[in-house]
DNA sequence: GTTTTAATTGTCAAAGATGACAATTAAACT
DNA sequence: AGTTTAATTGTCATCTTTGACAATTAAAAC
């Protein structure tokens, strides 16, 4: 009995809205006030269904984290055992696929996790889950090639997906695109390159 | 006659504690009073000398874009003419020649230029600067190799230089370092293989 | 319609940040 | 010593952000 309880949805809401805020103007920028208008609620509401600033930082980084781990578990494992490279780096870096938004909130709580070690040791998990996932799919791609070359190259897709996310605010990406996915085919051609094996 | 000015060393201690400031909390978290105090200063001394907060920005990225631009340059024009690779990857990658504050800072510069016309402007210029310099230099050793190719593995590089930076505070350089190395080398390995006189 | 539960609104005080300015002190020069 | 210039200190009013809570309204069950 009683009045239904929105806090879920409220609550879902409310963390979209401060992630909108953090992607443009970063998490000390993103007052409670802005949030709430982000929103379209009152103060007083985000701070009844989310809490004070802190946990609301808090409960928006595990949403975050949890979030982009789920969506990128599923990537993964969509790719198709066959052939996942080419999709592999189209999911990457096809303007379609691009989530600027997202990858400019992690790139905030990476910020952040320089005075904040428990953030710290959550982000770094969460880098060495990304380049160790595609690492593994190199390795089965490239099976001859050599670990560090692996490594190396994993790490450099990384770098270029993320750069060229982390530019979104100077709205080049229509520039910077072509250059990232030819940067992440060389990167690519060189492992086909030590692996004769390749059925690539 | 009358008390000598301090106004420019002043201000330059002010900027470069603004610096640290940004480089770990961020633009919008760098309170003047936070400032003041990375400087040893009173908060009326930093309005004295340096003016209200807006200017401080302003000055503040006068200053970072300016020196950067100047370092860079001296960089570029201290390559060995003879073989400029190694020493190009040498100044961008060893642990030495890293300054993750500088690139931390510049890192918050294009994050602001998202809500700042102006900032982003500048800001475009200075990411084309950067990777159409490099460009020069690999076009240099490797004059056979087509435009595309060193574009790509232009921004390539930039991308492993800056994404290592901007990973500062994971405290994991020591981890990433060596891959964004690597992964250098394999793209600038990809011109050789296009470029047969090479003198490289 | 009464009860119950919770959303929603509104307000107030405390803390933090900023801007402005008066008062004082320090370092030069004559 | 006196003058001049500017650094330095201190304070006050204002604005913003935040936290806390009372009062009201809305939606369900009975």
């Amino acid at each position: 009995m009683g009045r239904p309880s929105k806090k879920e949805e409220r609550t879902e809401e409310i963390l979209q809205a401060f992630q909108r805020c953090v992607a443009s103007y970063g998490i000390e920028g993103s007052t409670l006030e802005r949030i709430a208008e982000e929103a379209g609620l009152k103060r007083s509401l985000v701070r009844h269904f989310v809490g004070n600033r802190e946990e609301l930082v808090q409960k928006l980084a595990d949403r975050v984290i949890n979030q982009s781990n789920q969506q990128w578990a599923e990537f993964i494992a969509w790719l198709p055992a066959d052939n996942p490279v080419p999709v592999l780096l189209e999911g990457l870096f096809s303007e379609e696929h691009s989530d600027p938004e997202s990858v400019l909130v992690l790139e905030s709580l990476i910020f952040a996790a320089g005075r904040d070690p428990d953030l710290q040791q959550r982000m770094q998990r969460w880098m060495s889950v990304f380049t160790d996932d595609i690492a593994r799919v190199l390795k089965q791609a490239f099976p001859e090639a050599d670990e560090q070359a692996l490594a190396s190259v994993s790490y450099g897709l990384t770098s270029l997906y993320f750069n060229l996310d982390s530019l979104a605010p100077l709205d080049m990406s229509s520039v910077y695109r072509q250059p990232a996915r030819q940067a992440a085919d060389i990167l690519i051609s060189h492992l086909k390159r030590l692996d004769s094996s390749g059925t690539d």
